[in-house]
RNA sequence: GCCGGCGUAGCUCAGGGGCAGAGCAGCUGAUUCGUAAUCAGCUGGCCGGAGGUUCGAUUCCUCCCGCCGGCUCCA
């Protein structure tokens, strides 16, 4: 590279395939790759040497222990879609000689690239570039890396007239800066990079999107462009299908389209309006949350949805929080908030008298709903609202039942995740901020105490050092969704700060005050959040426990009338949610509503299953599970309900 | 909040300075039917809101509201 002669001299390699050989110095992968032959070079996008990966026509200068990277592993994934995102951003400048470069990585599923732009990109323009990229990988353009100093570099960047990418070399510390050259076009990128445009499959630009340079908002907002690409034209249309899928799962679409839930213009942004179909559900998730708090030693509490300002100052929340807080108004001379957490009325309980040891620890729950102000730029379906209600509960405790607490909750957890069909799960642990509050071997104490936790259960976790809120280190878990979304939903924080700001005690054996710890915790985070996972991740096809409508009876003709509401009648008093349908229409046509209504069973009666006092049944799937008893019927829906089969 | 796109019937969507349209849904009637759409008729609209240009605006312009995709944060 550079020109420089390099010394002649052997090296060893190691193959992929664990055979070593020698070489000359300066000799690439690529042509040891041809050499050998074996396996089709064309999948090789990168190598790793000595576990780095570059570019395949890299020059090897040392021994080194040569792996491959194809599409099939992460690596090649991003490798495959930042060379992409160059084509994309070398067309750009073929198309608008006047755009500048900001970034452009490879994402999950993609890449985006960040132009500043004077005009707004169209969908045309799109298009346009679209095609555009397919002419540069038809004349399979080498991607040429090149190793300049950073001075060289700086000023290559300013004539060029690409001051993001100046500033962005301002940033680095190393001395050496390597850019990617494509045919005139250069870039500044460490690589590493397909050997050239040729490689690149399929490509689709998604969408045109604002973004801050660097996510500031001080900053000018720059134009994303956002597409993914793929080896094969049959992989991207099965991305594409699988694109439609989650638009077909959309929450807010069934939300409608199953008469769950609505959010109006007339009530305001971000407030939910929860239809009896949704009120159904929502009612048996809560039921079933009551149930097993009680079971885990919770007690239940209520508060209020408004406080006076005063108690938000004194939590602290007014410091903090205030830019998610509603404004407050004025009653009798006194201001009032809306709430946004429901931790200083729990506290205020704990402070209406004097605590013993021997009373804790307390945990006290609440579904709280709370008002949070959130820009309208995120609010989202039932996923970002403004007022929601949260899965709360504070627990008070000594130290050394700190441990034990945070087990509970999070088997706790565990347990009603996977009852409503999530088993799957990211956890992270937050660990203490430079800004934080309470003592470093409280610290200590907690955040071991919440390791100690997830490592007994075997839940691998991931650290987040210094992720931690400033009050107190914390667990967070994502579920996974049937098509592997990972959506936040419990939280486990412990918290030093809210205690000594209330000044809560208790009084210990020794006849003395002392303080308590508080946790709080969310484990299905809200209601509202979690109602519209479980519509995605069922889409809208709920188990049979969480269907607001279980079974729907379907008579052939009037004739059937009075039988039905007498079966209806029986599966009602058994406690299963039914309906009927005697409108006089076809059964062909009763059927097909009942299944886009996505009801679980459908009893389909007629004159035999009059005559025989039996009735035919159905399940939304399609599947026909023959004629039964109702006795027979009633018995397999209480069982399936009684387990909370989620399948 | 910011950038871009979009607001026409309950839903999905045509239309484009001069009478407001379709399919589905809804209503009425007929049909009494066996496992995903019976037929016919009818109803339904401040074309998101306010202002402007114009003889005339749903259409063009400005502002506002809302929604959608992102940016930051988070349940």
């Amino acid at each position: 590279m550079n020109g420089e002669s390099i010394p002649a001299k052997e090296l060893n390699i190691t193959l992929p395939d664990q055979t070593k050989k020698t070489y000359r110095t300066g000799i690439t992968a690529c042509e040891i790759l041809r050499e050998i032959g074996g396996k089709s070079p064309g999948n090789i996008l990168a190598v790793k040497v000595n576990g780095m990966p570059v570019d395949i026509n890299r020059p090897l200068t040392e021994d080194a222990v040569i792996e491959l990277i194809t599409f099939l592993t992460r690596e090649g994934k991003e490798i495959y879609r930042h060379s992409t995102s160059h084509i994309l951003a070398l067309c750009v400048k073929k198309l608008f000689p006047d755009a500048r470069l900001a970034i452009g990585p490879a994402i999950e599923d993609g890449f985006y690239y960040d132009f500043d732009l004077k005009r707004s990109f169209t969908q045309e323009d799109l298009e346009k570039i679209e095609a555009g990229i397919m002419e540069i990988i038809d004349s399979d353009i080498p991607f040429v890396r090149k190793e300049i100093r950073r001075e060289e570099a700086i000023e290559l960047f300013r004539k060029l007239g690409e001051p993001y990418k100046v500033e962005i070399l301002e940033d680095i510390a190393d001395e050496t800066i390597t850019v990617y050259q494509q045919g005139d076009f250069i870039d500044l990128c460490l690589g590493p990079h397909v050997p050239s445009s040729g490689k690149i499959g399929a490509v689709k630009l998604l969408s045109i999107a604002g973004a801050y340079w660097k996510g500031d908002e001080k900053r000018p907002m720059l134009q994303r462009v956002y597409g993914t690409s793929f080896p094969d034209k049959s992989e991207l249309d099965s991305y594409l299908k699988r694109l439609e899928e989650i638009k077909k799962r959309d929450h807010r679409r069934l939300g409608r389209e199953l008469d769950l839930f609505s959010i109006s213009d007339d009530i305001g942004p971000g407030l939910v309006l929860w239809h009896p179909k949704g009120a159904v559900t929502r009612r048996i998730i809560e039921d079933f949350w009551k149930d097993e708090h009680y079971r885990a030693d919770y007690e239940i509490v209520y508060s209020p949805h408004v406080a006076k300002l005063d108690l938000w100052g004194r939590s602290g929340h007014l410091d903090f929080y205030r830019e998610n807080m509603y404004a407050p108004m004025k009653i009798d001379e006194v201001e009032f908030e809306l709430k946004p957490m429901n931790c200083p009325f729990h506290i205020v309980i704990y402070k209406s008298h004097i605590r013993s040891y021997k009373e804790l620890p307390i945990r006290w729950a609440e579904l709280g709903t709370v008002y949070r102000y959130e820009r309208s730029g995120v609010l989202h379906g039932l996923l970002r609202v403004r007022g929601f209600t949260q899965d709360d509960a504070h627990i008070f405790c000594m130290p050394d039942q700190l441990e034990a607490e945070i087990s509970g909750a999070l088997d706790l957890t565990l347990f009603i995740l996977k009852t409503f069909g999530f088993d799957k799960y990211e956890i992270y642990l937050s660990t203490r901020p430079e800004k934080y509050v309470g003592t470093l071997s409280n610290w200590e104490k907690a955040t071991s105490a919440l390791e100690r936790s997830l490592k007994e259960r075997n839940l691998p976790y991931q650290t987040d050092p210094g992720e931690g809120v400033f009050y107190g280190p914390k667990i967070d878990i994502k579920i996974k969704d049937v098509l592997q979304r990972a959506w936040q939903c419990t939280t486990i924080q412990v918290d030093f700060n809210l205690p000594e700001r209330f000044d809560i005690t208790f009084v210990g054996e020794d006849g003395k005050e002392h303080r308590p710890i508080m946790i709080h915790r969310a484990l299905m985070g809200s209601l509202e959040r979690f109602f519209g996972i479980l519509i995605e991740h069922y889409a809208g096809a709920f188990p049979l426990w969480l269907s607001p409508v279980q079974t729907i009876i379907l008579p052939i003709t009037d004739r059937e009338r009075e039988y039905s509401k007498e079966i209806t009648e029986r599966l009602r008093r058994a406690g299963i949610r039914s309906s009927l349908d005697d409108r006089n229409e076809k059964v062909g046509l009763k059927i097909r509503e009942a299944t886009l209504n996505k009801i679980p069973y459908m009893l389909i009666i007629g004159a035999r299953e009059v005559k025989d006092n039996t009735v035919s049944i159905r399940k939304r799937s399609g599947e026909d599970l023959g004629v039964k008893k109702i006795e027979e019927i009633i018995d397999i829906l209480k069982s399936e309900i009684g387990a909370r089969l989620t399948t």
